[in-house]
DNA sequence: GCTAAAGCTTACAGTTACTGGAAGGTCAAG
DNA sequence: CTTGACCTTCCAGTAACTGTAAGCTTTAGC
């Protein structure tokens, strides 16, 4: 099939399909006789698989390591335990931080002040003893 | 007082001070004779009013804006709640986001089988009803 | 005075994950 | 034969820096 074929089967646009080519996430496909990628079924299964970790917001780095390991069935799921286990430690560490930003903001959202020279947001954003490290 | 005295002053990197001239945070200093950035106080304030914010991870761009309407200080402080409120809004989106990835992920932390061919955590990122939208 | 190191200048490249656009070749329909 | 859709490649831009290179100035030591 064409790059759009493969576009629309997979849901990944034609743009991104070209480029996970050039970041190795996707092998090299053939070429029709007028330079034209042509594609197997099975590539869309592959990107498919691409689509879902991104949008489980997993790097493109880390999908390449999930994508070779899958090269060689007798390949050991070490691997994807373990990169499936550092996503979920990078999301609760960012979730961790973003509450305090929660917190931080939420102390500071709204002043009844009509100009910026007596505006209590500024003056907490300016103090110097505030939310230092 | 030089950029290295400013950068310690206001613990904000020196190429990150250059950065922010360049993208309209920091007002261009004067110059000395031999070309060097000479610095007044008041942009140490400046700088540690826009280290803050990025602390609560502002876009440099809302920043710009919260720089630019202290220029005049009868200006209305209406704009810094808009994008105080902004920015809480956009935490809390990101934070909905966050718990839906970690409720994702953590379905299928573990597999204890020994191949790829037979992963439990790749069947399910391959099945096709996956979590779909 | 000479030299070496530190500090200053500019400009360009790289990071992540795409997205948009330019310039040009190919193909099917009318 | 021309129009439009689709394909190709490559380059630029996004956010917010950070690193590097090449070159000038200043400062410290001998």
């Amino acid at each position: 099939m064409k790059i759009s074929e493969l576009a629309s089967a997979s849901q990944v646009p034609v743009k991104t399909i070209r480029f996970y080519e050039h970041e190795g996430l996707l092998p090299p496909p053939k070429r029709m006789a007028n330079g034209y990628r042509y594609y197997a079924p099975q590539d869309v299964d592959t990107l498919i698989f691409i689509r879902r970790c991104r949008a489980l917001n997993i790097a493109l780095s880390d999908i390449r390591r999930l994508v070779e390991v899958q090269q060689h069935l007798h390949n050991s799921c070490a691997v994807v335990d373990e990169i499936i286990a550092e996503q979920l430690e990078r999301i609760r560490q960012t979730q961790r931080e973003l509450a305090k930003l929660e917190a931080s903001l939420s102390s500071l959202v709204s002043c009844d002040n009509h100009h910026v020279s007596d505006c209590c947001i500024l003056k907490r954003l300016k103090q110097d003893e505030y939310h230092e490290n």
